[in-house]
DNA sequence: CAAGTTACCTGACGGC
DNA sequence: TGCCGTCAGGTAACTT
């Protein structure tokens, strides 16, 4: 998916578009998503209600309306948004339809389906923190995350820290791509234990992690293959990656060969020279 | 409990 | 041209 970054642009080029913006009618294509698409729910407490507000939550778009209900849309891996006039004709994949009082239609695509939409009323959504989220570790950008903090959960940990630092319930929004980007920026080895690692390194594993999201987000997002904002525009920090996807190429920094192997299941990238 | 594996699903790409 | 295997930004449910 998506990460971090890029759910925030898409988070940001909806506000505009749909604060203040009543739906009148959703639209579904009948299949699946992760999880079942509440068709049910969606009529009864998104339709005929505007749009207050719109946020991000971990992945998570979150879309606040009227009576306080909210709708929570997943990308997933694949997962896109667009606002097209009515009248265009639906494309392969599009599985939800959000319709505006504007004519206007706001579409979820997903090839994969790894995507979910999530609602809930007023009363369930009035905190979704100890419930929905509990499980969701603090934001990047939050006090939260901080170097004694990981330290703390770190403890013990055997894991890589590049796994540690996918794992939703230790920190929220940073994926494979952006995990390979920060490791490289904080100079520290993705294979290294967890529990192995000093405050210091922690600190700049904090600090890292912040630039190089805060970095995506001002370029725009990633584009890989089929991420696109809610705008149909692109991003473009992919121009920025230094690791991710630049196996036997030479490290900016020393000129060594990236490397790649697999950790946790995953394509990992990162100069053996540069992190320790 | 932590860590590793599998599954979900389609499309793009490289090799032959 | 096309067939086949491999891989892909995520997450949760499994097993070990």
């Amino acid at each position: 998916m998506p990460e971090l970054p890029e759910v925030e642009v898409i988070c940001r080029g909806l506000r505009p578009h749909l604060v203040g913006r009543t739906i009148t009618r959703i639209g579904h294509s009948g299949l699946q998503l992760r999880t079942p698409v509440p068709v049910d729910e969606l009529n009864r407490h998104i339709v005929n209600q505007a749009v207050t507000d719109v946020d991000r939550r971990a992945k998570y778009l979150i879309i606040t309306m009227q009576d306080e209900a909210k709708l929570l849309i997943h990308l997933g891996m694949s997962g896109r948004l667009g606002f097209f006039p009515q009248q265009t004709p639906t494309a392969r994949h599009d599985h939800l339809c959000l319709l505006l009082d504007n004519g206007i239609e706001l579409r979820f695509n997903d090839a994969r389906r790894f995507g979910a939409v999530h609602v809930f009323s007023g009363t369930e959504a009035t905190d979704l923190e100890p419930t929905f989220f509990a499980q969701s570790g603090p934001e990047p950008f939050s006090q939260a995350y901080s170097a004694p903090y990981l330290m703390e959960k770190a403890r013990g940990r055997q894991s890589p820290v590049k796994v540690f630092l996918m794992t939703n319930e230790i920190v929220v929004g940073i994926g494979n791509i952006y995990a390979n980007e920060i490791l490289f920026a904080a100079r520290i080895s993705p294979t290294r234990h967890s529990a192995t690692l000093s405050l210091a390194e922690w600190r700049r594993i904090v600090t890292k992690s912040r630039l190089i999201l805060e970095q995506a987000i001002d370029c725009g997002g990633s584009t890989i293959s089929d991420f696109a904002n809610a705008n149909h525009e692109s991003g473009y920090f992919q121009v920025n990656f230094r690791v991710y996807d630049r196996k036997g190429q030479p490290c900016l920094t020393c000129g060594r060969a990236i490397e790649k192997i697999q950790l946790g299941g995953r394509a990992c990238y990162f100069c053996p020279k540069c992190q320790k």
